[in-house]
DNA sequence: GTCTATACCCTGATAGAC
DNA sequence: GTCTATCAGGGTATAGAC
């Protein structure tokens, strides 16, 4: 007979495996990237086997798409409601991302450094990031056109144009942040970026 | 007896050697990253055996450091060549620049992947890519102040500003150009954020 | 769900002959 | 300078018990 209470009870306890996996995969990856990352020092980190953590992920490769899912699921919520809160301008919602971003450096380092790595078409990782630029740029491209209607960003440039400049001066910055990160602020040179962007 | 007609024979063999690993392995770095580049592919790539290689570079590392410092040399080349021709503005040997780039996919993807992967700190490129970017951070600098003073760039802005967002959109571009070739045009996109520096 | 044991493959690097 | 043979080590994943 199955007790519903118990069945509940190994439910959440197995979900709570599968995040505490989750979280430390995250710190690894992003510090070491995904082909250097050893399931032996995740395993550990969870106080756990190697067929202990492939329980829950069939492979090393599921565990990095689970690892993206999560992060990008967290990431776009942030992302949302910046889109969400249609009071603001959009000048204003990227300059508290980029300066989250700079509060959080381990996670930025995952996107940095994993997809870097994807960019080498056999990496497990590689559609992800296609679909997921695809998706933040259609995203973006709503609210910049807003934007733009309203007079708040310059309108000689396509808001095709200016998604794409913007992602790729945050991914630039990170980069040398990440090398330096000492030297360079990601948030003094990303807003100067954003003094462009309102002509 | 030793004959120098046959010594320089030898040394020239020695060099077209490691001028053919060199260029294989940049290939293959550049699509796989170095991590993920096995010896044993660069080898046939070469017809040599794995010894036959590693009597030319001891080591992994040090043949990635050989790479680098090649493709960096012919990179700087081109680069310190820009600076020369000071009677062109920065603005367009900029813009010759990526049109540069974006001919040869295969030596953009070479560094934009190393230099993602080399930021996790443990990663045998780490130094040479900061110092890298210290470099080329500084002709930078020069550069810009010069077309600043002669009126050519906006000077409201601080040439050492100018100049990390000047590589930060570039390395951007750069990957979303790669991860989807057909759907983004450096040129395009580079050129418009040149716009943003003419003031 | 978690473990022990282990299979299996690959990888960089070395020894030593030619 | 290049080879054959081989080492030492580490990596993911599976089998099967508890």
């Amino acid at each position: 007979m199955i007790q519903p209470n118990a069945r509940r009870t190994q439910a959440e306890r197995s979900k709570a495996s599968r995040e505490k996996i989750i979280l430390a995969a995250t710190k690894f990856f992003a510090q070491n990237g995904f082909r250097a990352t050893k399931l032996s020092e995740i395993a550990q980190a969870v106080e756990m086997s190697e067929p202990g953590l492939l329980h829950h992920f069939p492979s090393k490769n599921h565990l990095l798409i689970g690892v993206l899912e999560e992060r990008d699921r967290l990431d776009q919520q942030r992302y949302v409601g910046v889109a969400d809160g249609e009071d603001l301008p959009v000048v204003t919602s990227l300059r508290e991302l980029v300066t989250h971003n700079e509060a959080v450096p381990g996670l930025v380092q995952l996107f940095t450094v994993l997809v870097a790595e994807s960019i080498t078409a056999d990496h497990p990782g590689h559609d992800f990031f296609r679909k997921r630029y695809q998706n933040l740029r259609e995203i973006g491209i709503e609210l910049i056109s807003k934007s733009q209607e309203k007079g708040e960003i310059r309108n000689d440039i396509s808001a095709e144009d200016l998604i794409v400049m913007i992602f790729a001066m945050m991914d630039g910055l990170q980069i040398q942040w990440l090398l330096e990160p000492e030297k360079i602020s990601m948030t003094k040179e990303f807003n100067l970026f954003l003094q462009f962007l309102t002509g």
